[in-house]
RNA sequence: GUGGCCUUAGCUCAAUGGCAGAGCAUCGGAUUGUGGCUCCGAAGGUUACGGGUUCGAGCCCCGUAGGCCACCCCA
């Protein structure tokens, strides 16, 4: 066992498994890009207040989970990893004065957060998010926008079995009172509740609703919904919304139970489910309205929602079903040589044919030629340049690898010939 | 944060309380300029770490760390 092992709950993303990283980032990029979302890049640590405001200091995240930064010293302001995106964005937003850009503004985000949380497959202590968020509309038409923009993304990730989950979790105007009703309805039967669902009682009753003990099932089915409490303008904001998705034909499942786990969501919450999963992969992505953040970190008054996608769980998920095999790309060509120590020719011709932009390694150790060939198939490489005695004569062996046909080339036509050949292979859809 | 299961070579796994092994992968060789197959060989280990029991521990006991599972929570 190695002396050094990456910390608890990280993990090394190895050359073999990023291809599939960097393709899901991409795609990321693109799509928000497609949707009009411009990049924004945050610092990776915040001061504590920004989460403990923003997210709300009676969450799991902000109580439990923070990583907490040490302070070098006595008066250095208090810090803490990033334990989801949103809240340095609203801050960004509101220390840049953003309200006088147009709005929305619409942002995208796709880096690593950090929870300090118990690992298990699929929960790391650091993770990585695709974020979009528009701040400065009210929707409920962007909400909308927002949602397909998330199923499109795993649609075009290759993952199927997506179920968005909707929930409308009121405002200021409706939730408080629904608050009270709740714990009102619960309370009497504080004693026949089971040990964590009489804590939530105190701490949070929303979380009752989406209990997983059977134990609760009947009361639960029989508690006030939030969705038929709220007030006239949530009320017909959720309705909006709804017939939105409906007309974009985004299907949906209303999940009277679903909570958001942070403090700052208003109205529109959803989260991204994986369906026929157990366990607490299932969520594979979640957002929300949050209307009151921009004020609550020092703006003015902003309507605004968001989501984020967890890569990690999403590339779980596609690896499981297979859908993340990642066609590797070798080299296009590797130079070899007949004499195994000059390796002075090899890494000039090899320079050459970067110059001219071809993909290309030289081997550079010193085996024998028969070992270099058997490298430069194992890598996949389309061709093998091969150095020998014809040099003299400014002259090269080409060779197919996959097709086992060689043929002399001049030096001085080498590259323009491999990519000629190369761009005929691809286009003739060979194997790739 | 709570409870449970697990940890032997880079990977997947063997080894009755009695000499730590195999397959794959890596590197080298098979008469000196041609690859994937085959054959031969080499290297690779404080059996996660620290204690204890025992003549003797990979194996039994305790602790720690890490991984996984169920909670909790969420991505």
């Amino acid at each position: 066992m190695p002396t050094y092992r990456a910390p608890r709950g990280t993990r090394d993303l190895l050359p073999t498994e990023t291809p599939t990283w960097t393709r899901l980032e991409r795609l990321a990029a693109d799509l928000a890009a497609r949707y009009g979302y411009r990049r924004i890049e945050t610092p990776l640590f915040e001061q504590t207040d920004v989460f403990e405001r923003g997210i709300g200091e009676v969450t799991d995240v902000v109580e439990k989970e923070l990583f907490r930064l040490a302070p070098r010293t006595e008066e250095s302001e208090s810090w803490v990893l990033r334990p989801e995106p949103t809240a340095g964005i609203v801050r960004a937003y509101v220390q840049h004065g953003m309200r006088t850009w147009p709005q929305p503004v619409k942002v995208t985000q796709t880096g690593p957060m950090f929870r300090y949380d118990r690992p298990q497959a699929g929960r790391y202590r650091q993770f990585w998010q695709f974020d979009v968020e528009a701040i400065g509309d009210p929707g409920p038409a962007v909400d909308a926008e927002i949602i397909e923009l998330g199923t499109r993304f795993y649609r075009e990730a290759g993952l199927d079995g997506v179920e968005v989950l909707l929930n409308s979790i009121g405002d200021a105007a409706c939730r408080p009172a629904y608050v009270a009703e709740l714990t009102a309805y619960y309370e009497p039967h504080r004693v026949a509740l089971p040990a964590i669902e009489r804590g939530r009682l105190d701490r949070n009753v929303l979380r009752l609703l989406d209990s997983k003990d059977p134990a609760m099932a009947g009361l639960n089915a029989n508690a006030p919904r939030m969705t038929e409490r709220l007030c006239a303008d949530c009320a017909e904001h959720f309705a909006a919304v709804r017939a939105h998705l409906d007309a974009l034909g985004v299907g949906y499942r209303l999940e009277p139970g679903l909570v958001r786990g942070l403090d700052y969501y208003t109205r529109t919450a959803f989260e991204f489910y994986l369906v026929g999963r157990e366990g607490q992969q299932q969520a594979i992505g979640g957002g929300g309205r949050y209307d009151g953040l921009v004020e609550l970190l020092g703006g003015r008054p902003t309507p605004a929602i968001g989501f984020g996608i967890g890569l990690d769980r999403l590339i779980l998920a596609l690896t499981e079903t297979a859908q993340a095999v990642p066609s590797e790309a070798g080299p296009t060509a590797v130079v070899v040589g007949a004499d195994p120590d000059d390796t002075i020719a090899r890494l000039r011709v090899v320079t050459q044919l970067r110059a001219a932009g071809v993909g290309s390694r030289a081997e550079l150790g010193r085996r024998k030629l028969g070992k270099q060939l058997e490298a430069a198939a194992r890598d996949g490489a389309h061709f093998a340049v091969i150095l020998g005695d014809e040099l003299a004569d400014g002259n090269v062996g080409l060779r197919d690898l996959p097709a086992g046909t060689q043929k002399v080339v001049a030096l001085a036509d080498l590259a323009r010939e491999i990519e000629r050949a190369h761009a005929a292979h691809r286009h003739g859809g060979g194997p790739d």
